[in-house]
DNA sequence: GATGAATGAGGGTTCATTCAT
DNA sequence: AATGAATGAACCCTCATTCAT
């Protein structure tokens, strides 16, 4: 049913896809209208059945593609062969947050979807993601040089908490564009960037030698 | 009109509190229906309505009630006279778990009403809640012992690391319960501080002189 | 169950009725609300039941209430011994206006009941009004002095002619008054007086010798 | 969303429009159920609310259809180049009962919804009415030969009182037909019309020369 | 392939009425 | 007598999904 949309010319793929991704991701999965996301597109209603068989297939086919679409992006981009792990730890996040920029309505799908609880991702696409992530980590972390790190300290937990912290901040950051609309369009990424390398330097003064 | 709700027999009112925290935590707002709460709680649709109005008072009540209960519950424990950063730390972050552990459906509730986009909490219990946080944290952070870290390190930073770390971990865990259900049976609290105390350990040696 | 109410101490019965009364007439049978009427009438939900046993049976009860009361007022003030055809049936007209002004809420209610097909009133009902109407007329026709009208003429249809005209005037008036409340705040009564008498001359003019 | 609506079958349309029309005149706004309607027009609950949106925009493009077929049909059959008054007020008051003979659900709806007052009608509806009454009322006297008048007579007052007859007669004739439905089904049109003419040459000998 | 009219289960909400106290 | 908590049928409306064209 899906090869028939895949095989529609690509203006109208990307109308219907775009037209779904953003009314999900503006509305969530329950509230989200396919009346409006035909609308949206320009396609008729029966249309969207047709290719999709029901809303539940589009928005899982819509995880498929935003999730592909951005780990491609992610690990094509990423430099793999940094072996500074703090480097690379920096360099994920702020590759993150380009593509958070460059592909906004898709990564606001992947959040909504996250955190929709009205619905359960089927467990084939968590088990493909799954692997993505874990092949993607062991390859990321392939090459770390671990004798930068002070002695004693497991590479695994640093790396966790690296990443905690940058996700701690981020999610600070995003809350505060939440709260006050006035912050994100003032937002000026480089100021971003400057405050995030303060914890980074915090870090690293901990853990390296 | 809610004032009736809160004059009823106890057990009933919990009846209804949790038939709803449930039937919201595990199916978000819009989602929740009003039918499926009513029969939960095993009372007839026109009850709620004469003591909620309306499902969206029931919720901001639900919100209300939750916060105030599970905040209530974590600062009348928490040992506010502690001066040692990391360990007033670990505490809170042990004391939530134990609360979690204590009111799944309520902090499920709260979780999941943080989340939901169909729903905006009004500004007032917002505000409220806030304050509470506010006026905590600077109470716990009151008589922290600076001189027990490093030179140059920023308390403020400090703080928000180990915090980080704590949600990271705590996350890691949640997704872990959620993804396998045997794990959360057999979740060891013991086993679970160990870890936990992994990170501290690393923290510790990082932050303190 | 209706002599329990009579019995009630005059003030209560007074109260309930005014409330039902105004709320019936302020929004039809259908869309009062006895909620409304019990708060109005500050008595418990129970005891309006009580009283009357549904809804129909208290609209009911009232509207035998209004009848008689708005009957035998009227017929207790007109004067039975006027000869004069057209003057009786000014008198008439003007004691209703009087008496609409007196009891306005006892009108409203007569009105929206005779209007409101959501509702069937009681033929029994129905049937002893028309009696005492049917008396009435009588009544107030049997010493009509017939001799003053022109030859030839009708004394019923006449009768009828100035009537509808009495109508017809009078609702002219009462939707230029819906239509613009200014109009019903400032309304003259002498004025109106005396644009009915304009149409009571040409009538006069018309049917008298 | 009416368009849609507009588009259908003629038998479809007739269909749910005559099952709203007597839903609404039998019960009033309030009281009518639309899921009698969609019963009585055989069609499913979804369907109505795709072609009105709601229950309000049904009715109020029920009175707007109404109102047109109806005061198109009257001014189409009604003869503006009679000149004598009582004539051409005779000739309006029979084509006005033909008219509810041939259409008695629509009149009747129009009835009920003037009445209604659980319901305000679109004031711009009301005004598009108002502006063709009045646009009619002027052509339909705009050639009347005032010199049949006796002196005197204004010939506002005149016509105002005549229609105002037969207001009032025909009030009585519904009253009668409501009250007895075997006096509807036996009407004879002819006794009606002599009965009425008997009023009508009253007035003719009051009024004219 | 493409359309959009048609469906009907389910949603939140109201309210006259009942009944234990 | 008096209360008001409790009921449940009926209300209007929404929307994913189907299907004849």
């Amino acid at each position: 049913m899906i090869q028939k949309f895949l095989s529609l010319e690509p203006e109208k793929q990307t109308r219907i896809i775009n037209a779904a991704l953003a009314e999900f991701s503006e509305r969530g999965y329950k509230n989200a209208s396919t009346n409006e996301i035909v609308k949206r597109a320009n396609i008729s209603k029966g249309l969207l059945f047709h290719y999709f068989g029901s809303k539940k297939k589009l928005f899982l086919f819509l995880y498929d593609y935003s999730m592909n679409l951005f780990l491609n992006d992610f690990y094509s981009k990423i430099d793999f062969s940094e072996t500074d792990l703090i480097k690379k730890l920096r360099q994920a996040a702020l590759l993150k947050i380009e593509l958070i920029q460059k592909h906004p309505d898709l990564y606001n799908f992947i959040l909504t979807s996250m955190v929709d609880d009205s619905f359960e991702i089927k467990p084939e696409l968590e088990d493909k993601f799954k692997a993505i992530a874990r092949e993607g980590y062991s390859r990321l972390f392939a090459n770390i040089d671990v004798s930068k790190l002070k002695e004693g300290l497991d590479v695994r937990h640093v790396t966790e908490i690296i990443m905690w912290v940058g996700q701690g901040f981020g999610n600070r950051v995003l809350e505060q564009m939440k709260r006050d609309p006035d912050y994100k369009r003032d937002l000026d990424i480089q100021k971003f960037i400057t405050e995030y390398d303060t914890y980074i330097a915090i870090l690293k003064n901990a853990f390296y030698k």
